[in-house]
DNA sequence: GCCGTTTTCGGCCCGACTGTTTTCAGTCG
């Protein structure tokens, strides 16, 4: 696949463009066409096979053509030379907090520097006040953006982001100025990483400042980095940013909508709100006529309803497809925590789990669970140290005592079992037979070909006694890429033998991705939803994958979690 | 560069904050 490839080809050639002061809706294009590229749920080389590349929305003559000359040749002629018009640290230089194109471009210029190690000297130095449109205050700006950016976090994981959010939420909530508290940006809308921390709050008019000094008083005094009557930001210990927005009650539902965005769901919004004769910002939906009398602003449903549109949930709001649905009012209830009746993916310490299989039913128990799918890892995983045949006998024994002994909850015995590098399953088929739940995945040779780890999960597809694959792509966040696995095939494949797919609610894993799981479903593939928990403790992530799922507008009905331990135990004896 | 039941050319989302300026450009989200 070399969406992402192209993708960042493009994002590149849209800040060289912006170096060049070029027509910001040319460079606009250019990020659309990234950002859908980056999306996409199949291979962008299948696309210009079929020759579909023009009917995807933003992708024209010209980009499509320089897709094309990517995939044949390896180069995108356009791109390289634009690179060779800058020194390579310039793009650098760009991402310093403060410094954006036309900064950057200037200092180019006049003084000839070339990456951020020169850009630091000569702040010192002094050299960057005189510059045009630079001052005393611009330099020691620059100088506090590079420390910053070698400081700052990238992106956060959303866990982490959430317990950072509510410690702050918790800190402002005392305030009785404070009427509305809400998450917004991407951490509202669930997304796997979260970059700045958005919180929008309302306050009553004339007591805002109030609330920015409490909000700023939250970081070391250096660490503000602005402070205005509806707008403050902060940098936390954790090395996290945290922008507040503060405004009336009568413009929550709009300032709500408006930072929860994505940007390019606002863009599509207010384009419609346009053709309708309105005016839509964070305050309120206008009359492009009369701006001062809201037509709608109190609430996000009123706003959306104005527009002619079913309310949209924050997770779908990415501008891939959910406004077209929400105009023909097909939007999907999307799958809730109180659907879940069970977990599909739990490790005890039969092979690396912290805690014993009763303990696992206690903790499934106060989450008010109805079953659970016990599955150890398989004896060829001696680092996690995998259960032996002999030791699953035992295993199986216990949840069967248990199961016969108290009737809370009801055990499903399964084991994660690896593909070996030949695709052939890490236990004999008469051992497999003796499972309920066989849930495959792939632990070792991450660094195989993409038609070798492909053939291996293909092969394992058709032992009639597999269930479900597990962590499909392999991923964790941040620390190891996706091992190369064609997921067309694997989907197809899946569809074909019934085989479900896992949504692993491990912070980092969250795996499948969104993307992938809405093509699941539009294939009529169901998912499952596993914690992978390790401790007790860890079977609370739930809510994480449930989060996955619904940025993939996967409803109750795609995810076999919320069906009863009856329907669960008739469709697993399906393929047998 | 993309797009089209108001358009194949002329549009393309909107506002806050900061710093360098004397009314606005650049940056950010």
């Amino acid at each position: 696949m070399k969406n992402q490839e192209i993708a960042d080809i493009f994002y590149q050639t849209a800040e060289l463009l912006s170096l060049n002061a070029e027509n910001p809706f040319r460079i606009r294009a250019y990020e659309k066409a990234a950002e859908t590229i980056e999306s996409l749920p199949e291979s962008i080389e299948t696309i210009l096979q079929e020759n579909r590349l023009k009917k995807i929305p933003g992708i024209g003559e010209a980009t499509a053509e320089k897709i094309k000359e990517y995939i044949e040749t390896g180069k995108m002629k356009y791109f390289e030379d634009l690179k060779k018009e800058y020194p390579e640290g310039i793009l650098e230089i760009m991402h310093v907090p403060g410094v954006g194109p036309k900064k950057a471009r200037i200092i180019f210029d006049k003084l000839k520097i070339a990456d951020i190690k020169e850009l630091k000297t000569a702040a010192l130095e002094g050299k960057l006040q005189n510059l045009p449109g630079f001052g005393a205050k611009t330099e020691q700006n620059i100088l506090k953006g590079i420390a910053l950016k070698q400081s700052i976090k990238g992106r956060t994981l959303l866990y982490n982001a959430n317990l950072v959010a509510e410690a702050i939420i918790l800190q402002l909530i005392k305030l009785k100025e404070i009427k509305n508290i809400s998450p917004a940006g991407s951490l509202r809308r669930k997304k796997e990483t979260v970059g700045d921390i958005d919180i929008l709050c309302t306050v009553e008019k004339g007591k805002e400042h109030h609330v920015i000094e409490k909000f700023n008083s939250l970081s070391a005094p250096e660490k503000v980095q602005a402070k205005g009557t509806t707008k403050a930001s902060i940098i936390t210990e954790e090395n996290q940013q945290v922008d507040l927005r503060v405004v009336e009650p009568v413009s929550f539902g709009a300032a709500l909508q408006y930072f929860t965005g994505s940007k390019e769901h606002n863009i599509a919004l207010r384009e419609i709100a346009a053709k309708k004769g309105y005016i839509l910002n964070e305050y309120g939906l206008f009359k492009t006529k009369n701006k001062k009398t809201p037509v709608a602003g109190k609430t996000e449903t009123e706003i959306y309803e104005a527009l002619g549109l079913q309310f949209i949930p924050p997770e779908l709001r990415e501008d891939r497809g959910e406004i077209e649905s929400a105009q023909n009012k097909t939007i999907p209830k999307l799958i809730e925590e109180k659907d879940i009746r069970g977990d599909t993916h739990l490790h005890t310490r039969y092979s690396d789990g912290a805690n014993t299989v009763e303990e696992v039913a206690q903790k499934a128990i106060a989450l008010g669970y109805e079953w659970i799918i016990i599955c150890d890892h398989s004896q060829s995983l001696k680092i996690a140290n995998g259960v032996s045949i002999t030791d699953l006998r035992r295993k199986l024994d216990e949840i069967y005592n248990y199961n016969a002994k108290y009737g809370d909850i009801k055990i499903i015995a399964g084991q994660e079992v690896d593909i070996l590098a030949d695709g052939s399953l890490d236990y004999p088929d008469e051992i497999l037979k003796n499972l309920d739940f066989v849930n495959v995945s792939i632990h070792t040779g991450f660094k195989e070909t993409e038609k070798q780890i492909t053939d291996r999960v293909l092969r394992a597809f058709d032992n009639k006694y597999v269930h479900s694959l597990s962590h499909p792509t392999g991923r964790l966040i941040g620390k190891r890429a996706a091992y190369a696995i064609d997921m067309d095939k694997v989907l197809n494949k899946a569809k074909e033998n019934g085989i479900f797919l896992e949504i692993n609610s491990y912070p980092e894993r969250l795996d499948l991705t969104d993307i992938y799981c809405k093509k699941a479903k539009d294939m009529d593939i169901k998912i499952v939803i596993g914690t992978d928990a390790h401790k007790v403790i860890h079977m609370d992530y739930m809510h994480l994958g449930i989060n996955v799922a619904r940025r993939g507008w996967l409803t109750k009905d795609d995810v076999l979690n919320t069906i009863s331990y009856n329907e669960l135990m008739k469709s697993l004896k399906k393929r047998r």
